[in-house]
DNA sequence: AACATATATATGCTTTCACGTATATTTCGC
DNA sequence: GCGAAATATACGTGAAAGCATATATATGTT
């Protein structure tokens, strides 16, 4: 079985960093290292912000190769691309082990976890 | 003996990504955190770069607490701050690791290696 | 003090990037 | 097909950031 050979290999190694130099794109990384899979609607209720603001970041993290996209119905899920350079995925956890304890991914983490009507958590289940 | 309590805190994450978030700062960076120390001209010999070009991006770097600088004579030396945060210390090596193999890394590291006169290796050592 | 070396800063310019608002697109249920 | 919900994009603007060139500062030597 020849799975995976090639990772998703971003051109340039600044490129990177440039996608984390922003505090938004930060912060919804941050939650989706430590949640997985979230939508759009997910990230806007969790960080406060206007759709189209987090909608614009999430495409560019996609652009760049950080993110990969998953519809679901009306949904779109964004996840970290597991093909990532193992160094890649490596900084994003440590960077996630660093800012646990501090804002603003606390409040975001909470915002996120009580948020109503969450897609992925079917309110029937 | 209360040795250093605090850590060098950089006020927003973001901020420390964006310090990695250019492919000078980025380069510099990595000989540092392969080397240890180095001065001006190493770094300006090693990328080939313009010297007011490397001294700029060495005094963001040091305003943003990511260098700290030690004058010795004529010569500044810089090197990452052993006081950053443990995670950022840790993305800096992680990061290392991860681009060791690749450009531009072996050929900076390579121009440093055989460059003559470097001030730390004293001639007649 | 004059000079050379190493480094830092200033200036003017161009590009990049993030933003808010408005609008378009996609999908689903009816 | 139509309306609603979720998401994406377009447009105009302002701020930030990088660059090259020129120049200033600091240190050591004579």
């Amino acid at each position: 079985m020849l799975s995976r050979i090639f990772r998703a290999m971003i051109k340039e190694t600044d490129t990177f960093f440039k996608m984390l130099a922003d505090n938004t794109r930060l912060r919804c990384l941050m939650l989706m290292q430590a949640e997985g899979e979230l939508c759009v609607c997910e990230l806007t209720h969790a960080l406060n912000l206007s759709q189209p603001k987090i909608s614009r970041h999430l495409a560019h993290l996609r652009e760049a190769g950080v993110l990969v996209a998953r519809r679901n119905g009306t949904w779109m899920n964004y996840r970290i691309n597991p093909d990532l350079q193992a160094w890649a995925l490596e900084v994003l956890q440590t960077t996630l082990d660093g800012v646990r304890q501090s804002e603003p991914f606390i409040s975001d983490s909470n915002m996120l976890g009580t948020m109503a009507n969450r897609p992925g958590l079917a309110c029937c289940a």
